[in-house]
DNA sequence: TATGAATGAGTTTTCATTCAT
DNA sequence: TATGAATGAAAACTCATTCAT
C-alpha cells in the first residue's frame, strides 16, 4: 500500500510541526524527511500555511479509536474501577497521537477560534464516555449528570497531563513506566471524580 | 521622566511578543518600535532569547500584589486551612495577569530554551509563601522544608492549571463559578501538599 | 563550454580569497564576482570556511604534474638516491605554485578550521610517491610501511621549507642557487627518511 | 610601577592578536582585557590598524636580551657544543616572545614589505652570533664565512620550528617538554651546520 | 583625560518560493 | 507530474567608530 506524495508530506508535516512548532520547522525539512522535492510541496499545497493548516484537517479527519475492546472489559458495576480503565485507555490513546495534541494546544493557547476545536478531534472518545456514563446512569449506579460536561472536565485533565509530562520531560510514549507514574497520580483524581456522580442512597 | 533605552526596548517588545508571538516578532521590529537601534537591543540583551526571557522577567517584577489582606486573614494554625486560603489568593493573582502568561505558556510547549515554569512566578507570591513558610516552621506546625522547591512545586501546578482552564474553557476570569470548579478539584491536592509537612509529633 | 555555479564560485573565490584573504573577503562580494546569489554559494557550501577549503582542495586538484619524466629517472635500486629525486622534484613542483599556497599557509597559521597540512598536497604527487613507494616494496627494497603516511610526513616538510625559504628570503623561484641551498639541508634529512624504511636483512 | 593606558592596550593588543589574529580580535575584546573603555583605544590610536602597527613598533623597540649570561657558558673551543648552547638559548628567547613573531610570521607571508623586518626584530640574538662567530674565527676555530648570512639561515631555521611548533601543536612555552623534543631533533641540525664551518687542517 | 551609550553599515546565514526542464 | 537549481528578502548578530558628558 503505496503513500500518494500528499500523504507522505502530511505525515512528515505532522510530526515534525508538532515537535518544533510552526516557525522551527522549515519546507525543506519536510521534504527531505518525506522523501520529495520542496517544488512538489509547493505544487500540492501553495505555500506553507495551507500546508499546516490541510496537514491538521486531514488530521482530524483520520482519528478513529476501537473502542469496542475496552468496552467489553468495563464491569458496569464499580464506577472506580470502570473510570480506572477508561482513564488508562484515554492517556494511551492521547499519546498515540501526541503530535496532533502538541500542535492543538500550544496553537488554542493562542487562538481564539481553534479553542473549540479541543474536544472535537477526538469524537470517538467522547462517545465512549458518553455511552458509558448513560448506560450506569440507566442502571443507577450513578447519579443523574451532565455527561457532556463531566466528559469534558475528565478529558481535559487527562489531556493536561500529556501535554505537560511530555513537554516537560523528555517522554514521547505511553510506555510502563510513564504508565505507572501518572496512573498513581490519578488514584486520588479518579477517586475525586467518582465521588461527585456517587449515589447516595 | 524619561525611559531608559533597556526600559523603552522592553516596553515594546513585551508588547510585540505577546501580540505577535517569538517568532513573528522581529528584533528590527521592536528597534524601530522603541526608537533605538538593532544595534542596542543586542548590546544590552546580547540575544533575541535573552531578550524575550528579560522581558517577561521584568514584566512579572513589575507587577505589586498586595499581600496584607491575605496575611491577616491566615490562621497560622491550620496548615491546610491557610494553604486553602494561599492558593485561592494565588488563583486571583494568576487571572488578573491572564494576557501576559498565555503568549508565553504556549511558547514554552515549543521552546526548549524557556521551558523553565520557576521565572513566571510571581516575586510578591513568592514571597508570601516563603514567610507564611517560615513562620509555620518557627512556630512547629510544619514540617523543615526546602521553601523555595515547595513554593515552585506549587504555584507552577497553579499556573498550569490557570493555563489549562483559560485554554479548555472560555473562561477569562475567576468567577465565582470558576473559583467553585477550580477549588474543589484542589481540595485533595491541598490535603496532599499539607501532607507533605505535616509534623509527625 | 558553460561554467557550472560550483566552478564560477571556486573560480571567483579563489581569486579573491588569495588576492585579499579570507577575512577581507566577503561572500556577497564572491557572489557578484561570480554572478550568482549569496544564496547560491551557501546552497553550495554550507558555509563560507567550507567554501574556502573547497576551493583550494579543487584548485590543488586541478594541477597536473607531469610525473613520468621523474619515474624514467628513477633507479629502483638506491632508496636515498631516488628519494634525493623525488625530493627535487616536489620542491620544484611546489615552487611553480607558488602563489596558491602563499595565502593559505598563512591563514593556517591563524585560523583553526584549516589548520591541516595533508590537504595542500598535490595528489599527482602523492600518486607518484605511492606508485614508488609501492614498487619498492615490490621488489623488497625498502620495508613494508604506511606509503600515505610516510608521503604526507615528507611532503608537508617539503612544502614546510618551501614556505618558509620564501617568506625569509627574496626567493621566489626555484632557481639553482635555491636548489642548492635546499637540496643541501635535504642530504640529511633524506638519510633520516631514507633510514626508516631501511630493509635489516 | 603603573602602566600607562597606552601601555596596557599595546600589551593587551599584541597577546589578543597573535593569538587570533587581526580580524578575529575585536577592539571591545582589547578594551575589556587592557581594563580601559573602547573609547580609550580610538582616542589613543586613532583606529585599528594604527593600533595594530603601534602595537608591533613598540613590540620591536622594546626587545632586549641579556646575552651576558650565555657568552659566558661558551667554551669557544667545541664549535659543536657552543652552537648547541646558542641554538637552545635561541629558541627560549623566541618562545619567550611568541606573540610577536607569529604576527610577524603570518604577515610576512603576505605582505612583501615587511619581509625584511624579519630579523631587525631580534638584534641582540644576531649580534650574539655575530660576536661569537668573530671570535672563532679570530681563534682559527672555524672557517671564514659570511657571518651574517649564517646567523640569518640558522635562526631563520630555529624560527621556523617555533612558529610550527606552535601552530600544529598546543604547545606555547618552551618547558623541559618542548626543549627536549626540539633539540633532539636539532643534534643532526646542529652536526650539519657546525660541518659547514670546520676547518680542514 | 576618560568613558558609557549609541549606532550605521556591515556580516553570515536561512528559507519560502519560483521556474525551466 | 516531478524536481534540481536558483534566489530575493529577510533574519540575527557584530563591530569599528562617534559623541555627549
Amino acid at each position: 500500500m503505496k503513500l500518494s506524495a500528499k500523504e507522505k508530506i502530511e505525515a512528515s508535516a505532522l510530526i515534525l510541526f508538532s515537535r518544533q512548532g510552526f516557525y522551527e520547522t522549515s519546507t525543506s525539512e519536510i521534504a527531505k524527511e518525506a522523501g520529495v522535492s520542496e517544488a512538489t510541496i509547493f505544487r500540492l499545497f501553495s505555500n506553507k500555511i495551507n500546508l499546516y493548516i490541510e496537514t491538521l484537517t486531514s488530521a482530524i479527519k483520520g482519528f478513529e479509536i476501537n473502542t469496542n475492546k475496552v468496552l467489553a472489559s468495563l464491569s458496569f458495576e464499580s464506577f472506580e474501577n470502570d473510570l480506572t480503565i477508561l482513564v488508562d485507555f484515554s492517556f494511551a490513546s492521547y499519546f498515540d497521537n501526541l503530535h496532533i495534541f502538541r500542535i492543538f494546544v500550544s496553537n488554542m493557547i493562542q487562538i481564539q477560534e481553534i479553542r473549540e476545536f479541543a474536544f472535537l478531534i477526538f469524537p470517538d472518545l467522547r462517545q465512549l464516555f458518553n455511552d458509558y456514563l448513560n448506560e450506569m446512569q440507566i442502571r443507577s449506579k450513578i447519579q443523574t449528570c451532565d455527561c457532556k460536561k463531566f466528559t469534558n472536565l475528565l478529558l481535559s485533565n487527562v489531556l493536561k497531563d500529556v501535554i505537560f509530562t511530555t513537554t516537560f520531560t523528555k517522554t514521547e510514549a505511553f510506555d510502563q513506566a510513564t504508565h505507572d507514574l501518572i496512573m498513581n497520580q490519578w488514584v486520588n483524581k479518579i477517586k475525586f471524580y467518582s465521588s461527585l456522580l456517587r449515589r447516595e442512597d
